[in-house]
DNA sequence: GAAAGCATTGAACACTCGTTCAACTTCAAT
DNA sequence: ATTGAAGTTGAACGAGTGTTCAATGCTTTC
C-alpha cells in the first residue's frame, strides 16, 4: 500500500481524506452536518467509497474520535529534551497555543463531547481518553514535583483539567484572551504549589 | 386560554409539554434524537400539534434555548433578603448544587452549546445569553466589593465563568466531587480577593 | 341550534438518510 | 496477455425526515 508514483501530488491516501472531511464537517456543522454523502462530497470521492473504508457511519465517527483523542494525548506527552519543570509548564501553556485555540479544534472537541454524551458507545471511548489525559497531566506534575504523593498529583491534575476544559469551552463563546492568560497562570499556580497534603494526603508528613 | 375545568389533572397546557419533551429528548439523545415525531410521541401528542405550536423545528429549538438561558440567568438574580456577600457566595455555590449538577441539565447545556456552535442563528442567542450571565456575575461581585472598578468586576466574572464552565463540562465526564468543591472554593477566592488592579486597572491606586 | 374559532389529528408529500451491490477501473503478479 | 485482488463508482432500496393540509373535535358566543 503506497506506490502512487505521479498522482498529481494530491490524490493520495483517500482514506485519510475521507476522515479529514468528516472531521471538517463535524467541526463546522455538528453531527447533523455529517452525512455519508456530505463526507463523500467534501472529500471529492464517490459515496460508495466512504462505506468501503468505514463499514458504518459509526465506525467513521469512532475513527474521528480516536484521532482527536490521540492529538489530545500528545499535549501531555513526555519530552526528554526539557527539564520536568519546563515540560509541565510547556504543556500547561500549550492548551492556549495557536494550534489548539482554533475554532476548528475547539468546535470539534465540543461536538465530540456532545456526541459522547448522547451515545453510550462513544461515551466509553471518550471517558477512557479523558482518563488517559488526566493521568498524563498527573505524571507531568509528579515529575516536576516528586515530593508529592501520586494521589495529590491526581488531585492537582483534576483541578487543572477543570480549568482547561473551562478555557476551551469559554474560548468558543468568545471570552477575551486576557482571561485565558490569567486562567493559564492559575493552572500553573495549582501545579507548582508547595506540598500541603490537604485532606487525605500522607504527603504532608514528608515535608517536615 | 385556560378554562380546563376537570381535565383529569394532567392534560393541561400541551404547548409546555411539547417543549418539555423536546428538552428531554435533546438532553438524552442530542439533536439527532429530536425529531418532530419523537417530540410528539414523548409529549403524548399528535405530530401535527407540534407544528401547530411551533412553526418550525428551528422555532422549537429556539424556544428550548431561551428556556435554558432563562434558567441560567436566575442563578445570578438579585435576592434582596441576603447581604451582597451572601448573595455572591450563594450564587457561586449554587452552580454545584443538586439542582444544576444533574445529568439532564448539564447534558442539555452541552448540546445547546454544540448546537450554537454549528448554527449561526442559535449562536447569536447563546452569545447574548452568555453576556447577560457574565454581567450578572460581575454585578454580584460589584455589590459585594463596591471598591472595585466595574472593569475589574468584569475581569473577575470572566475568570469565574471559565472555571464554572469547566466544572459543568467536567462533571459530565465524571470527575470526582472533591475536585468540584475545590473549584468552587477557587471561584470564591477570585471573587473576594482584595483589590489589586492587575494590568489595566486604575483600581490599584485606591488601595494606598 | 347555528356559527365560529381554536385545538387536534393523521395521512400525504417531497426529500434526505445509511446501506447495499453489481459493475467498472487499476495495477501488480504471474 | 491473463488473472485476481483492491479500489472506485453511482444507482437503487427502504426507512426516516420536516412540513402541509383537509378533516374532525371541542367550546364558546350569538
Amino acid at each position: 500500500m503506497g506506490t502512487n508514483t505521479v498522482n498529481s501530488g494530491e490524490q493520495i491516501d483517500r482514506q485519510s481524506r475521507i476522515l479529514e472531511a468528516a472531521l471538517d464537517l463535524l467541526s463546522r456543522h455538528g453531527i447533523s452536518g455529517v452525512s455519508m454523502r456530505a463526507v463523500a462530497r467534501e472529500a471529492g470521492v464517490a459515496l460508495g467509497l466512504v462505506n468501503y473504508y468505514y463499514d458504518d457511519k459509526t465506525s467513521l465517527i469512532r475513527a474521528a474520535l480516536h484521532r482527536v483523542d490521540e492529538q489530545d494525548l500528545q499535549l501531555v506527552a513526555r519530552d526528554p529534551s526539557l527539564t520536568p519543570d519546563e515540560q509541565l509548564r510547556k504543556a500547561l501553556r500549550r492548551v492556549a497555543g495557536a494550534e489548539l485555540l482554533t475554532t476548528r479544534y475547539l468546535s470539534l472537541r465540543l461536538h465530540l463531547w456532545a456526541l459522547a454524551q448522547a451515545d453510550e458507545g462513544y461515551a466509553e471511548i471518550n471517558a477512557a481518553a479523558f482518563d488517559r489525559y488526566l493521568d498524563g497531566v498527573a505524571a507531568l506534575v509528579s515529575n516536576a514535583k516528586p515530593e508529592l504523593s501520586w494521589e495529590e498529583c491526581r488531585e492537582r491534575a483534576a483541578d487543572i483539567v477543570v480549568i482547561q476544559n473551562g478555557m476551551w469551552l469559554t474560548s468558543l463563546l468568545g471570552v477575551d484572551n486576557a482571561s485565558i492568560q490569567r486562567s493559564i497562570a492559575r493552572t500553573e499556580e495549582i501545579a507548582f504549589l508547595p506540598s500541603r497534603g490537604s485532606s487525605s494526603g500522607d504527603a504532608a508528613l514528608r515535608e517536615l
